[in-house]
DNA sequence: AAGAGCGTTCTGCCTTCATT
DNA sequence: AATGAAGGCAGAACGCTCTT
């Protein structure tokens, strides 16, 4: 949000002080309404976070750094704030609430956990007494003037998609049906900033995976002279290589001895609602390689591994390795393999659905290896690293044959 | 070691477009 | 009109770096 609206949480009372009259359906369906209202304020509008003040600075003022941006970014923690504050339910006076409107305003607001202080400077920020913002006829046009302000002030990509979806919530907050965010106007504005922020999708060549699959076999050589953690490191990324899971799903699996020694990796996926995934691994011809060689030797070395969670479990520190440990442990596979320190434990990920369809696997064997919901759309942005090199090739090559036969025909 | 912060990855929902 | 594929947007989990 940056220099439009910063959201800070404000721990104004004790967790024991939490008000018990908080209507959960309502507090839902609210929750839901302006689910799409903004995308970085996600963790810090859900009703029942951390008291949330808005302060939205004058037309002028400079844009924060992208860091204070982001400081209430992240939803997937956000909850872990949830109970530590409460609303300031200062009484108002009965004349404020002149009509269902201003009701509403206060009664959603409250509902976020803004105090009605908060409230109040917020609309003042604007420039503007809180029963204006109802009185404006056109909030498109408003927001519209503060992006362009905005885009005058040399504010980021980033700091400009933010602003407009604060903006937005508040209009919501202040009784607009609609989202002004859905406008042409608007629209057209915002849309070479939403393209900025986005990922750029680019040809770029990976081999890291025969490396890693190298360094698997060497390491499997000297498996007795093994240290604890690169032995976690190469059964993590070997489990990678075949099961494409992620790093989080690894580290929260349980395993399980199945028929003919092979195992089969226990674990939930927590993106999107997919459940659980069950993995078997069976032996394989390219034996150091395989996970059912590295989870063998694994277990075999502490059966206590058997136990639920307790997968990972570190005779060094006598618990479960944490997904820190996991990461640093892939880590220094990868390093071994001369992978670049800047890619990213999922890159092993990628690397493996590129070979998959590298080496000619159909749409429908990817997606199932990879239990991708949309998968041809999340395979050509994320993962498909392959670089078309082949295909420019044959392209080259029917350009000469033409020439050729052309030569041939004069 | 634990936690905060932020960029990346990936999904659900909705809309649009093409095909039957 | 019905159906399915694909694209866009917003939300949320994941992974890494940095700080304490």
């Amino acid at each position: 949000m940056g220099s439009g609206i910063r959201w800070f949480q404000t721990e104004l009372e004790k967790p024991d002080s939490i008000p018990t009259s908080t209507n959960h359906s309502n507090s839902k369906s609210i929750q839901q309404g302006n689910q799409r209202s903004s995308s970085s304020s996600t963790g810090c509008s859900k009703l029942g976070s951390a008291t949330l003040v808005a302060v939205i600075p004058k037309y002028g003022s400079k844009p924060s750094s992208s860091r204070e941006v982001r400081r209430c970014s992240s939803p997937g923690r956000a909850h872990e704030k949830t109970e530590t504050s409460s609303p300031t339910r200062r009484s108002i006076g009965s004349k404020d609430y002149v009509n269902k409107g201003e009701e509403i305003f206060y009664e959603i607001i409250r509902q976020r956990r803004l105090s009605d202080d908060a409230i109040k400077n917020t609309i003042k920020g604007l420039g503007r007494t809180w029963r204006d913002l109802r009185l404006i006829q056109d909030p498109e046009s408003e927001i519209v003037k503060y992006v362009t302000h905005l885009q005058q002030n040399g504010s980021t990509s980033n700091n400009i998609v933010e602003s407009v979806a604060a903006l937005a919530l508040l209009f919501k907050v202040s009784g607009f049906k609609e989202v002004p965010t859905q406008g042409k106007e608007l629209y057209q504005i915002m849309k070479k900033h939403r393209a900025a922020i986005k990922k750029v999708q680019k040809e770029e060549s990976i081999n890291s995976l025969d490396n890693l699959l190298k360094v698997l076999e060497n390491q499997a050589k000297k498996i007795d002279d093994l240290a604890e953690n690169a032995s976690m490191g190469c059964i993590i990324v070997s489990i990678m290589i075949f099961s494409v899971l992620r790093l989080a799903e690894v580290m929260r699996a349980s395993v399980e001895q199945a028929e003919n020694g092979s195992w089969m990796i226990n674990t939930s996926t927590q993106k999107g609602e997919d459940g659980g995934v069950i993995v078997h691994f069976r032996k394989s011809r390219h034996i150091y390689t395989s996970p059912v060689f590295w989870l063998s030797t694994w277990i075999n070395k502490c059966r206590c591994r058997l136990i639920q969670n307790n997968l990972w479990y570190l005779t060094k520190t006598n618990k479960p390795a944490t997904v820190n440990q996991g990461s640093k442990a892939v880590h220094e596979i990868m390093k071994l393999a001369n992978i670049d320190i800047s890619y990213t434990v999922t890159s092993i990920r990628s690397s493996s659905i590129t070979k998959q369809i590298a080496i000619g696997a159909t749409k429908q064997q990817v997606n199932r290896f990879t239990r991708h919901k949309k998968g041809p759309a999340t395979m050509a942005r994320f993962y498909d690293k392959n670089t078309n090199d082949e295909l420019k090739e044959r392209l080259a090559t029917f350009k000469r044959r033409s020439l050729a036969n052309k030569k041939v025909n004069s």
